[in-house]
DNA sequence: GCAAACACCGGCAAAATGACGGAAAAAATG
DNA sequence: CATTTTTTCCGTCATTTTGCCGGTGTTTGC
Protein backbone atom coordinates (compact mmCIF):
# COMPACT_ATOMS: atom_id res chain seq x y z
CA UNK A 1 0.00 0.00 0.00
CA UNK A 2 1.88 3.11 -0.76
CA UNK A 3 1.12 5.92 -2.60
CA UNK A 4 0.63 4.30 -6.04
CA UNK A 5 -2.02 2.11 -4.38
CA UNK A 6 -3.70 5.28 -2.85
CA UNK A 7 -3.60 6.83 -5.81
CA UNK A 8 -5.73 3.85 -7.45
CA UNK A 9 -8.04 3.39 -4.68
CA UNK A 10 -8.68 7.45 -4.34
CA UNK A 11 -9.49 7.35 -8.57
CA UNK A 12 -11.69 4.30 -7.50
CA UNK A 13 -13.57 6.19 -5.09
CA UNK A 14 -14.00 8.52 -7.52
CA UNK A 15 -15.62 6.13 -9.98
CA UNK A 16 -15.41 2.34 -9.74
CA UNK A 17 -16.62 1.84 -13.49
CA UNK A 18 -13.72 3.81 -14.79
CA UNK A 19 -11.24 2.11 -17.27
CA UNK A 20 -7.44 0.84 -15.63
CA UNK A 21 -6.48 2.97 -18.97
CA UNK A 22 -8.04 6.46 -17.12
CA UNK A 23 -6.51 5.36 -13.70
CA UNK A 24 -3.09 4.95 -15.12
CA UNK A 25 -3.00 8.36 -16.93
CA UNK A 26 -4.38 10.13 -13.86
CA UNK A 27 -1.62 8.27 -11.21
CA UNK A 28 1.18 8.25 -13.72
CA UNK A 29 1.90 4.69 -14.15
CA UNK A 30 1.71 2.33 -17.34
CA UNK A 31 -1.74 0.98 -18.01
CA UNK A 32 -0.61 -2.80 -17.33
CA UNK A 33 1.66 -1.98 -13.87
CA UNK A 34 -2.04 -0.58 -12.44
CA UNK A 35 -3.66 -3.38 -13.77
CA UNK A 36 -1.40 -5.69 -11.95
CA UNK A 37 -1.91 -3.12 -8.55
CA UNK A 38 -5.40 -3.42 -8.92
CA UNK A 39 -5.43 -7.57 -9.26
CA UNK A 40 -3.13 -7.75 -6.14
CA UNK A 41 -5.14 -5.35 -4.08
CA UNK A 42 -8.33 -7.61 -4.72
CA UNK A 43 -6.29 -10.75 -4.19
CA UNK A 44 -5.27 -9.31 -0.71
CA UNK A 45 -8.94 -8.41 0.39
CA UNK A 46 -7.79 -4.63 0.65
CA UNK A 47 -10.87 -4.27 -2.13
CA UNK A 48 -13.49 -6.45 -1.40
CA UNK A 49 -15.48 -5.45 -4.52
CA UNK A 50 -17.37 -2.68 -6.46
CA UNK A 51 -20.82 -1.28 -6.17
CA UNK A 52 -22.96 0.77 -7.95
CA UNK A 53 -24.72 2.76 -5.86
CA UNK A 54 -28.34 3.41 -6.59
CA UNK A 55 -30.39 6.81 -5.24
CA UNK A 56 -32.51 5.80 -2.14
CA UNK A 57 -35.77 5.98 -3.64
CA UNK A 58 -34.66 2.97 -5.98
CA UNK A 59 -33.63 0.67 -3.16
CA UNK A 60 -36.29 -1.32 -0.84
CA UNK A 61 -37.18 0.01 2.13
CA UNK A 62 -36.13 2.96 4.52
CA UNK A 63 -32.91 3.93 6.44
CA UNK A 64 -33.16 5.72 9.34
CA UNK A 65 -30.42 6.73 12.18
CA UNK A 66 -32.18 7.09 15.70
CA UNK A 67 -30.06 9.22 17.99
CA UNK A 68 -30.88 8.01 21.49
CA UNK A 69 -30.83 9.91 25.40
CA UNK A 70 -31.70 7.67 28.15
CA UNK A 71 -31.08 7.59 31.88
CA UNK A 72 -29.52 4.43 32.66
CA UNK A 73 -26.51 4.47 34.48
CA UNK A 74 -24.46 2.43 32.38
CA UNK A 75 -25.54 2.31 27.82
CA UNK A 76 -25.40 -1.77 28.33
CA UNK A 77 -28.45 -1.66 30.26
CA UNK A 78 -30.34 0.21 27.54
CA UNK A 79 -29.09 -1.78 24.64
CA UNK A 80 -30.94 -5.48 25.20
CA UNK A 81 -33.83 -3.36 23.92
CA UNK A 82 -32.12 -2.50 20.41
CA UNK A 83 -30.82 -6.07 20.23
CA UNK A 84 -34.57 -7.18 20.04
CA UNK A 85 -35.12 -4.93 16.61
CA UNK A 86 -33.88 -7.07 14.03
CA UNK A 87 -33.66 -3.90 11.46
CA UNK A 88 -30.69 -2.73 13.78
CA UNK A 89 -27.88 -2.65 11.82
CA UNK A 90 -25.54 -0.58 14.51
CA UNK A 91 -25.84 0.44 17.51
CA UNK A 92 -23.21 3.26 19.42
CA UNK A 93 -21.95 5.06 21.98
CA UNK A 94 -21.20 8.12 21.02
CA UNK A 95 -20.15 11.73 22.82
CA UNK A 96 -22.20 15.09 22.71
CA UNK A 97 -25.50 15.50 24.21
CA UNK A 98 -26.78 11.81 23.29
CA UNK A 99 -25.87 8.75 24.24
CA UNK A 100 -26.59 6.29 21.17
CA UNK A 101 -26.31 6.32 17.56
CA UNK A 102 -28.56 3.30 16.17
CA UNK A 103 -28.94 2.83 12.34
CA UNK A 104 -32.30 0.74 11.08
CA UNK A 105 -33.28 -0.31 7.73
CA UNK A 106 -36.90 -1.06 8.19
CA UNK A 107 -38.90 -2.89 4.99
CA UNK A 108 -41.14 0.31 5.31
CA UNK A 109 -41.90 3.52 6.46
CA UNK A 110 -44.97 2.14 8.58
CA UNK A 111 -42.63 -0.21 10.37
CA UNK A 112 -39.61 1.90 10.91
CA UNK A 113 -42.89 4.10 12.86
CA UNK A 114 -43.14 0.79 14.58
CA UNK A 115 -39.77 0.61 15.96
CA UNK A 116 -39.67 4.40 16.73
CA UNK A 117 -42.32 3.65 18.87
CA UNK A 118 -41.77 0.49 20.16
CA UNK A 119 -38.20 2.44 21.70
CA UNK A 120 -40.07 5.15 23.16
CA UNK A 121 -42.06 3.00 25.06
CA UNK A 122 -38.93 2.16 27.47
CA UNK A 123 -39.22 4.60 30.15
CA UNK A 124 -35.10 4.19 30.60
CA UNK A 125 -35.22 6.29 27.00
CA UNK A 126 -35.63 10.36 27.58
CA UNK A 127 -35.58 11.22 24.01
CA UNK A 128 -35.30 9.93 20.84
CA UNK A 129 -34.45 12.00 17.55
CA UNK A 130 -35.18 10.40 13.95
CA UNK A 131 -33.09 11.05 11.10
CA UNK A 132 -34.49 9.55 8.11
CA UNK A 133 -32.08 8.81 5.39
CA UNK A 134 -32.80 10.40 2.51
CA UNK A 135 -29.41 10.09 -0.02
CA UNK A 136 -26.53 7.50 0.24
CA UNK A 137 -23.18 9.08 -0.94
CA UNK A 138 -20.40 6.63 0.16
CA UNK A 139 -20.96 3.41 1.87
CA UNK A 140 -17.68 1.14 2.08
CA UNK A 141 -19.51 -1.74 3.76
CA UNK A 142 -21.77 -3.08 1.35
CA UNK A 143 -24.78 -2.99 3.20
CA UNK B 1 -37.88 0.87 -14.16
CA UNK B 2 -39.28 -2.29 -16.20
CA UNK B 3 -38.14 -5.71 -15.52
CA UNK B 4 -34.55 -5.05 -18.07
CA UNK B 5 -33.63 -2.51 -16.05
CA UNK B 6 -34.14 -4.69 -12.51
CA UNK B 7 -31.90 -7.30 -14.15
CA UNK B 8 -29.35 -5.21 -15.06
CA UNK B 9 -29.01 -3.07 -11.66
CA UNK B 10 -28.69 -6.81 -10.13
CA UNK B 11 -25.95 -7.20 -12.43
CA UNK B 12 -24.40 -4.04 -11.42
CA UNK B 13 -25.22 -4.90 -7.76
CA UNK B 14 -23.46 -8.05 -7.93
CA UNK B 15 -19.87 -6.58 -9.76
CA UNK B 16 -20.48 -2.66 -10.85
CA UNK B 17 -16.86 -3.20 -12.60
CA UNK B 18 -18.02 -5.95 -15.40
CA UNK B 19 -18.73 -5.09 -18.75
CA UNK B 20 -21.48 -4.04 -20.54
CA UNK B 21 -21.16 -6.76 -23.02
CA UNK B 22 -21.61 -9.45 -19.98
CA UNK B 23 -24.35 -7.53 -18.90
CA UNK B 24 -25.97 -8.01 -21.84
CA UNK B 25 -25.47 -11.43 -21.66
CA UNK B 26 -27.11 -11.96 -18.89
CA UNK B 27 -29.87 -10.15 -19.72
CA UNK B 28 -30.76 -11.09 -23.03
CA UNK B 29 -30.26 -7.70 -24.37
CA UNK B 30 -28.12 -6.22 -27.83
CA UNK B 31 -24.81 -4.71 -25.82
CA UNK B 32 -25.72 -1.09 -27.09
CA UNK B 33 -29.53 -1.21 -25.54
CA UNK B 34 -28.17 -2.12 -22.29
CA UNK B 35 -25.41 0.49 -22.86
CA UNK B 36 -28.15 3.24 -23.94
CA UNK B 37 -30.42 1.75 -20.20
CA UNK B 38 -27.73 2.02 -17.75
CA UNK B 39 -26.69 6.05 -19.34
CA UNK B 40 -30.44 6.61 -18.96
CA UNK B 41 -30.37 5.27 -15.26
CA UNK B 42 -27.58 7.29 -14.50
CA UNK B 43 -28.97 10.56 -16.44
CA UNK B 44 -31.97 10.04 -14.58
CA UNK B 45 -29.81 9.52 -11.23
CA UNK B 46 -31.45 6.31 -10.32
CA UNK B 47 -27.66 5.46 -10.90
CA UNK B 48 -26.00 7.37 -8.65
CA UNK B 49 -22.52 6.68 -9.19
CA UNK B 50 -20.01 3.32 -8.65
CA UNK B 51 -17.71 2.63 -5.92
CA UNK B 52 -15.07 0.41 -4.66
CA UNK B 53 -15.67 -1.77 -1.67
CA UNK B 54 -12.58 -1.64 0.71
CA UNK B 55 -11.74 -3.23 3.30
CA UNK B 56 -11.59 -2.30 7.07
CA UNK B 57 -7.55 -1.58 6.77
CA UNK B 58 -7.00 -1.96 10.00
CA UNK B 59 -9.09 -2.49 13.57
CA UNK B 60 -6.96 -0.42 15.82
CA UNK B 61 -7.79 3.54 15.95
CA UNK B 62 -10.90 5.57 16.28
CA UNK B 63 -14.19 6.33 14.59
CA UNK B 64 -16.55 9.02 14.55
CA UNK B 65 -19.43 10.11 13.34
CA UNK B 66 -19.61 14.07 11.73
CA UNK B 67 -22.67 15.53 11.27
CA UNK B 68 -22.99 18.29 8.78
CA UNK B 69 -24.47 21.10 7.27
CA UNK B 70 -23.36 22.91 4.21
CA UNK B 71 -24.86 25.98 1.64
CA UNK B 72 -24.71 23.48 -1.36
CA UNK B 73 -27.97 23.51 -3.38
CA UNK B 74 -27.00 20.08 -4.05
CA UNK B 75 -25.55 17.37 -1.86
CA UNK B 76 -23.73 16.34 -4.48
CA UNK B 77 -21.59 19.26 -5.05
CA UNK B 78 -20.00 18.62 -1.82
CA UNK B 79 -19.24 15.11 -1.71
CA UNK B 80 -16.49 15.20 -3.31
CA UNK B 81 -14.64 16.21 0.25
CA UNK B 82 -15.54 12.76 1.57
CA UNK B 83 -14.83 10.98 -1.32
CA UNK B 84 -11.49 12.72 -0.79
CA UNK B 85 -10.59 11.16 2.73
CA UNK B 86 -9.99 7.18 2.62
CA UNK B 87 -11.34 7.11 6.20
CA UNK B 88 -14.42 7.68 5.23
CA UNK B 89 -16.83 4.95 5.56
CA UNK B 90 -20.21 5.88 5.03
CA UNK B 91 -22.26 9.12 3.74
CA UNK B 92 -25.35 9.77 3.69
CA UNK B 93 -27.89 12.64 3.61
CA UNK B 94 -30.63 12.89 6.24
CA UNK B 95 -33.66 14.61 7.43
CA UNK B 96 -33.23 17.08 10.21
CA UNK B 97 -31.38 20.24 10.99
CA UNK B 98 -27.69 19.11 9.18
CA UNK B 99 -27.83 17.73 6.01
CA UNK B 100 -25.13 15.15 5.96
CA UNK B 101 -23.96 12.03 8.73
CA UNK B 102 -20.29 10.81 7.93
CA UNK B 103 -19.11 8.05 9.36
CA UNK B 104 -15.36 7.64 9.86
CA UNK B 105 -12.85 5.24 10.82
CA UNK B 106 -9.04 6.66 11.65
CA UNK B 107 -6.05 5.17 12.19
CA UNK B 108 -5.66 7.87 15.74
CA UNK B 109 -7.08 10.69 17.47
CA UNK B 110 -4.39 12.88 15.99
CA UNK B 111 -5.37 11.57 12.29
CA UNK B 112 -8.93 12.25 13.34
CA UNK B 113 -8.73 15.54 14.32
CA UNK B 114 -6.87 16.24 11.20
CA UNK B 115 -9.79 14.93 8.98
CA UNK B 116 -11.74 17.03 11.04
CA UNK B 117 -9.40 20.04 9.86
CA UNK B 118 -9.63 19.45 6.40
CA UNK B 119 -13.58 19.24 6.37
CA UNK B 120 -13.57 22.55 7.97
CA UNK B 121 -11.48 24.05 5.42
CA UNK B 122 -14.08 23.63 3.01
CA UNK B 123 -16.04 27.23 2.73
CA UNK B 124 -19.32 25.68 1.38
CA UNK B 125 -19.46 23.75 5.42
CA UNK B 126 -21.45 25.73 7.54
CA UNK B 127 -21.18 23.62 10.66
CA UNK B 128 -19.35 20.36 11.88
CA UNK B 129 -20.62 18.70 14.98
CA UNK B 130 -17.91 15.40 15.98
CA UNK B 131 -19.40 12.46 17.85
CA UNK B 132 -16.49 9.97 18.65
CA UNK B 133 -17.89 6.53 18.61
CA UNK B 134 -17.00 5.71 22.51
CA UNK B 135 -18.57 2.46 22.64
CA UNK B 136 -19.64 -0.39 19.91
CA UNK B 137 -22.73 -2.42 21.11
CA UNK B 138 -24.51 -3.64 17.62
CA UNK B 139 -22.31 -4.43 14.50
CA UNK B 140 -24.55 -6.67 11.80
CA UNK B 141 -22.06 -5.62 9.27
CA UNK B 142 -18.41 -6.92 10.48
CA UNK B 143 -16.79 -3.81 9.51
C1' DG C 1 28.75 -11.35 -6.77
C1' DC C 2 24.75 -13.62 -8.38
C1' DA C 3 20.31 -15.65 -8.64
C1' DA C 4 15.49 -14.94 -7.48
C1' DA C 5 11.72 -12.08 -6.90
C1' DC C 6 9.55 -8.09 -7.97
C1' DA C 7 7.59 -4.11 -10.43
C1' DC C 8 7.55 -1.77 -14.44
C1' DC C 9 7.07 -1.00 -19.46
C1' DG C 10 5.58 -1.59 -24.28
C1' DG C 11 3.56 -4.44 -28.04
C1' DC C 12 0.17 -7.44 -29.95
C1' DA C 13 -4.27 -9.79 -30.64
C1' DA C 14 -8.75 -10.04 -28.66
C1' DA C 15 -12.44 -7.86 -26.46
C1' DA C 16 -15.16 -3.94 -25.23
C1' DT C 17 -16.75 0.59 -26.24
C1' DG C 18 -18.95 4.78 -28.49
C1' DA C 19 -21.30 6.45 -32.34
C1' DC C 20 -24.17 5.87 -36.07
C1' DG C 21 -28.08 4.59 -39.27
C1' DG C 22 -31.94 1.96 -39.81
C1' DA C 23 -35.63 -1.52 -38.42
C1' DA C 24 -39.22 -2.73 -35.29
C1' DA C 25 -42.26 -1.70 -31.61
C1' DA C 26 -44.96 1.45 -28.79
C1' DA C 27 -47.28 5.67 -28.03
C1' DA C 28 -49.53 9.60 -29.53
C1' DT C 29 -52.01 12.02 -33.00
C1' DG C 30 -55.63 13.07 -36.28
C1' DC D 1 -58.28 3.14 -38.06
C1' DA D 2 -54.29 5.06 -40.35
C1' DT D 3 -50.39 7.76 -39.68
C1' DT D 4 -47.08 10.29 -37.46
C1' DT D 5 -43.93 10.56 -33.68
C1' DT D 6 -41.25 8.59 -30.23
C1' DT D 7 -38.94 5.00 -28.20
C1' DT D 8 -36.29 0.94 -28.16
C1' DC D 9 -33.63 -2.14 -30.23
C1' DC D 10 -30.13 -4.12 -33.30
C1' DG D 11 -25.81 -4.58 -36.13
C1' DT D 12 -21.71 -2.35 -37.98
C1' DC D 13 -17.53 0.39 -38.03
C1' DA D 14 -13.68 2.95 -36.06
C1' DT D 15 -11.63 3.60 -31.73
C1' DT D 16 -10.38 2.41 -27.12
C1' DT D 17 -9.45 -0.83 -23.66
C1' DT D 18 -8.07 -5.20 -22.11
C1' DG D 19 -5.42 -9.63 -21.26
C1' DC D 20 -1.27 -11.63 -22.11
C1' DC D 21 3.35 -11.85 -23.20
C1' DG D 22 8.42 -11.12 -23.17
C1' DG D 23 11.98 -7.91 -21.89
C1' DT D 24 14.26 -4.62 -18.69
C1' DG D 25 15.65 -2.43 -14.50
C1' DT D 26 15.66 -2.72 -9.26
C1' DT D 27 15.51 -4.72 -4.94
C1' DT D 28 16.19 -8.85 -1.89
C1' DG D 29 18.58 -12.66 0.05
C1' DC D 30 22.15 -16.17 -0.14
Amino acid sequence: MDKFDTAIIHCLRQDARQSVSSIAEQVNLSRSAVAERIKKLEQTGVIRGYQVLLSESQKEGVSAYFEIQHKCPRCADVVHVFHAIPEVITCRGISGDMDLLVYVHAPSMRRLHEIREYIDTHTDIIKIKTHVVMSEWINNLGE
